[in-house]
DNA sequence: ATGGTAGTCGAACTA
């Protein structure tokens, strides 16, 4: 299974980029996140014709995540286990080949100082909560997205110039960390242990150009699956394009 | 340079 993770930063801006990848990358399962479209404006169709089926929790402007799977899906679910009605659309799962697939778009936090920052730190604890209420560590599930923290020194441009600022805060890596403890393996850096390799470069003062960038996106599997998986990259061909997401793709492959 | 750019939506918010 070759799975990929991408926040697109709006699929109506990011249309002809999005399926263009697809069709030449051709994943079996794609997570999408930030498609700032209702579900009524999500390409399902186009996706369709390119042989996906398609799940989406959408939401107008902001958030929104969904999946395209070239295999069944089965036991599509939004939001977290604690909110009936999700007042967020940041979370979004199905079961594809037996394994849980979750594509999850963490809050930002606007910056360490912000009242929205707990709120982004408790997310994590919300979001290992969701993942234990239907599987467990010794059962193959994949969580991946956007998480919005760079894990270690490795994941920053500047390490020492970033840490404590937003993206690199101690708090937000303890809060990564809980998540990983339940039993999740990142698989990006298991197959790729060293630095300097970015999945999100700001769009202000020619960040990307500079390469001043974060690895804040990953692919997080259970040991049960973690341990098929066979290769890790990260594609920045798409942020070289004209009006770029200002996100790359992640994509992994199970054996 | 507490700026800078992009998306949504048509002023101000989010990132």
């Amino acid at each position: 299974m070759k799975l990929a993770t991408w926040n697109v930063n709006s699929i109506r801006a990011r249309h002809d980029a999005v399926l263009a990848w697809i069709s030449r990358v051709e994943p079996d399962v794609v997570c999408l996140q930030e498609t700032k479209v209702e579900d009524d404006d999500f390409p399902t169709e186009e996706l369709l014709r390119l042989g996906y089926a398609v799940a989406t929790a959408g939401q107008k402007s902001y958030n929104g995540v969904a999946i395209a799977s070239r295999l069944p899906m089965t036991q599509v679910a939004i939001g977290l286990v604690d909110e009936a009605e999700p007042s967020e659309a940041r979370l979004l799962r199905a079961t594809i080949e037996g394994v849980r697939v979750y594509s999850v778009y963490v809050p930002n936090g606007k910056s360490p100082s912000s009242p929205a920052f707990p709120g982004k730190l408790r997310f994590f604890g919300r979001l290992r909560d969701t993942i234990a209420s239907e599987t467990s560590p010794g059962s193959p599930a994949i969580v991946c997205g956007d998480f919005n923290v760079a894990p270690d020194d490795r994941d920053v441009f500047d390490p020492v110039g970033q840490r404590g600022q937003l993206l690199y805060h101690p708090d937000e890596q303890r809060a990564l960390s809980e998540l990983l403890s339940f039993g999740l393996v990142d698989v990006f850096r298991l197959h790729r242990p060293e630095g300097g390799q970015f999945t999100w470069w700001d769009y202000r003062a020619g960040a990307f150009r500079r390469n001043q960038g974060f690895r804040i996106d990953f692919v997080l599997a259970t040991e049960a699956i973690a341990s098929r998986c066979t290769s890790a990259s990260i594609d920045i061909e798409p942020r070289h394009g004209e009006r770029p997401s200002d996100h790359a793709p992640v994509v992994a492959t199970f054996a």
